[in-house]
RNA sequence: GGGGGCGUGGUGAAGUCUGGAGUUCACGCCGGCCUGUCAAGCCGGAGGUCGCGGGUUCAAAUCCCGUCGCUCCCGCCA
């Protein structure tokens, strides 16, 4: 018999470890069948997926975790089974035992792997009966997703699901042999810990034993990895659960799972190394695509400038052209404004596309909508001249340049926004995005982009650390004297334009961390308030060292070609973070929040009871 | 905190803009027929407080207001 594998219901996605199919209940997978097992006598037991019944002759399809196979019950070979195979229904857990046989000519299934066989049952018993299903467990017709999630256990039995399970298992086993096999150490670190007011809104969680006292969870290990640096564990691992407290997105979740990893006496390149061989490992394991390697690497600036964004998509092309030589010394108002002021002007070539009046206008809609002042679109005609409003105000000399700088053919879109440097960037990488990403996620475009910088200014003009106070600057001093500009040793990885995570090298030196902390404006007394027991450990001999977390979610999700994450995560919550399956969150008994010496504030009561009026009143 | 979309028998959709009898389609479910099907087929049947509340109207799934749920996005996510 052919190794049991799990995959996908009757679709084998990619390959897995075989399971032992012999227990008290059956000796065989379902899914492994082949001709080769033609004779054989099998104990199968798993769920009626299909049930057809000729009145004589009954076919089901019987699956299992394995697959499907064809069991068929004839009434002059097994009258009783056939009897009670009439009987049943979709979803039954049974158990049957029977031969198998090669399918008579013409009866083969090559949708199937197990096609060319089926099983002629001898006897069938119900392990278990099932009620008619919510919802179709095929894949016809989307299901509402709030239903799904109060059915989890039945979506899950969903070959889609059952496809999504097996790459997260695999995506997180490669990621374990690659750590084992370069010897790194698997640690756990506390769920329960202090609060960081910091960043995201930490959930809290109170303490009995300590009325009026509240642990946090983990918004990541960070500090307890580095501690293990300290520890002198030189490399550590560990697939963590982490929480933030925020809103919910297509690719966001409170809770989600991260592998984190850090490495003393390591540099940028020894972690960049290392998230090449996971990815490479992952996407081997998930998607059978050996990548090629080194990963591109963009700076954060370079990134900026060509993409628009610091997570770029780089499976296509549509660059960000700077047109500041083009228009030095133009006499069109709006981008001689920009650039007196210091901003940009740049462009995207949408290329050859055909688009009325109305849809180019529709851009620049779409562009002030995304904040910019304007857009201007040029379309190149057959003989090289340009058409649009704008071209009245533009020189000859601009319009040969700027079909230049475009490398412009014929029936291109050229689209310019000028504006703030940072707005040009971030709307014309939006509208890089919406005219040319690619829907799918077929091709896999890894790129690690580096440099970020230490601050960014806020739309108000406030400088706010890019990244948590640990991070290691490239200098100290020019992060003092030119905050705008300086550089932090910070990095992410970025697969087909998203983040799938992102690291650091740290701040080994106390006296490097308490000039950070200082320059972020936390003044001497609040980091040593809040942070004092780490930049103790710091002074007792700490490793140079560095890291990085990657998003398990979202890895899975985009390797499997899902757009949210939740259709890689077996139980997530709500946008509302509820879990319509098992009710949480929810009330808690009086005395429970008396335990904890916690009151429910007047106005929640007071909500509370108005919703209790009104369903009584109804 | 803000903006958009959706909510119609068990499931998925159409109907809503432009008010006129719970109308339609596919799947499922129940009963019957059927000995090689595999999205089995054929015949028959049951099943709905159109999310909920209020309003406008002779009349509301449809228009208006509110609310709940799901979802996408902005803010937020060091």
């Amino acid at each position: 018999m052919t190794p049991t594998r799990w995959h996908a219901t009757g679709n084998p996605t990619s390959p897995g470890a075989p399971i032992m199919a012999s227990t008290e209940y059956r000796d065989t997978h379902a899914g492994g069948l082949r001709r080769e097992d033609a004779g054989t006598v099998v104990r199968l037991a798993g769920w009626a997926e299909r049930i057809r019944d000729q009145g004589g002759v009954v076919f089901v399809d019987l699956r299992d975790a394995s697959g499907i196979v064809q069991v068929v019950f004839r009434p002059d070979v097994a009258p009783e089974a056939t009897d009670a195979a009439h009987e049943l229904k979709r979803e039954y857990c049974v158990r049957v035992e029977g031969t198998v046989q090669e399918r008579p000519e013409g009866t083969a299934n090559p949708e199937l792997a197990t096609g060319r066989v089926e099983v002629e049952a001898r006897t069938v018993e119900v392990l278990s009966t099932a009620d008619t299903l919510p919802f179709h467990l095929d894949e016809r017709t989307e299901v509402e997703e709030g239903r799904r999630l109060k059915y989890r256990y039945l979506d899950l039995r969903r070959p889609r699901m059952t496809a999504n399970l097996l790459a997260r298992s695999q995506a997180v086993g490669a990621m374990r042999r690659v750590m084992e096999e370069r010897g790194f150490l698997e640690v756990e670190t506390p769920t329960l810990i202090a609060s960081t007011p910091e960043g995201a809104r930490d959930f809290l969680v109170p303490s009995r034993l300590r009325p009026g006292q509240f642990y946090a969870l983990p918004q990541s290990p960070q500090l307890f990895k580095q501690l293990l640096m300290i520890g002198g564990v030189e490399r550590y691992y560990q697939i963590a659960r982490c929480y933030r407290d925020e809103d919910f997105r297509a690719d966001r979740q409170v809770e989600f799972t991260q592998l984190d990893f850090e490495g003393a006496f390591w540099g940028q390149d020894d972690v960049l190394a290392t998230l090449e061989e996971i990815s490479v490992a992952v996407t081997k394991a998930v998607r059978g695509i050996d990548l090629p390697r080194p990963f591109p690497r963009l700076t954060y600036a370079e990134a900026l400038a060509r993409y628009g964004t610091d997570k770029p998509d780089i499976r296509f092309g549509m660059e960000i052209v700077d047109l500041g030589g083009v228009f030095a010394a133009t006499e069109f108002q709006a981008f001689a404004t920009a650039l007196a002021a210091g901003g940009a002007v740049r462009g995207i070539n949408a290329g050859a596309r055909q688009m009325a009046r109305s849809a180019l206008d529709g851009l620049v809609a779409r562009a002030r909508e995304l904040g910019a002042g304007g857009l201007v679109w040029l379309v190149v005609e057959a003989d090289g001249s340009l058409r649009s409003p704008t071209t009245k105000y533009l020189s000859e000399a601009e319009q040969t340049d700027l079909v230049a700088a475009f490398g412009a053919s014929p029936g291109d879109v050229l689209l310019l926004v000028a504006d703030r440097t940072d707005k040009v960037a971030a709307v014309l990488g939006q509208l890089r995005l919406e005219l040319g990403q690619p829907s799918g996620h077929e091709e896999l475009a890894y790129l690690f982009v580096t440099d970020f910088p230490v601050f960014e200014r806020t739309e108000g003009g406030d400088l706010v650390p890019l990244h948590h106070p640990f991070t290691s600057p490239v200098s100290v001093e020019a992060m003092r004297t030119d905050p705008d500009n300086a550089i932090s040793k910070a990095y992410d990885l970025v697969l087909n334009g998203s983040e799938l995570g992102s690291g650091s090298v740290r701040i080994h030196d106390p006296v490097v961390q308490a000039a950070v902390f200082e320059i972020l404006g936390i003044s001497p007394e609040a980091a040593a308030r809040r942070f004092g027991w780490f930049l103790e450990a710091l002074r007792y001999g700490t490793p140079p060292h560095a890291g990085f977390a990657i998003g398990i979610d979202r890895m899975v999700a985009i390797l499997q070609g899902e757009r949210n994450i939740r259709e890689v995560i077996p139980f997530p919550k709500t946008q509302t973070g509820a879990d319509p399956l098992t009710g949480s969150p929810s009330r808690v008994e009086d005395y429970q929040l008396s335990d904890l010496g916690i009151d429910i504030r007047p106005e929640v009561r007071q909500a509370w009871a108005e919703e209790a009026g009104e369903e009584t009143a109804t």
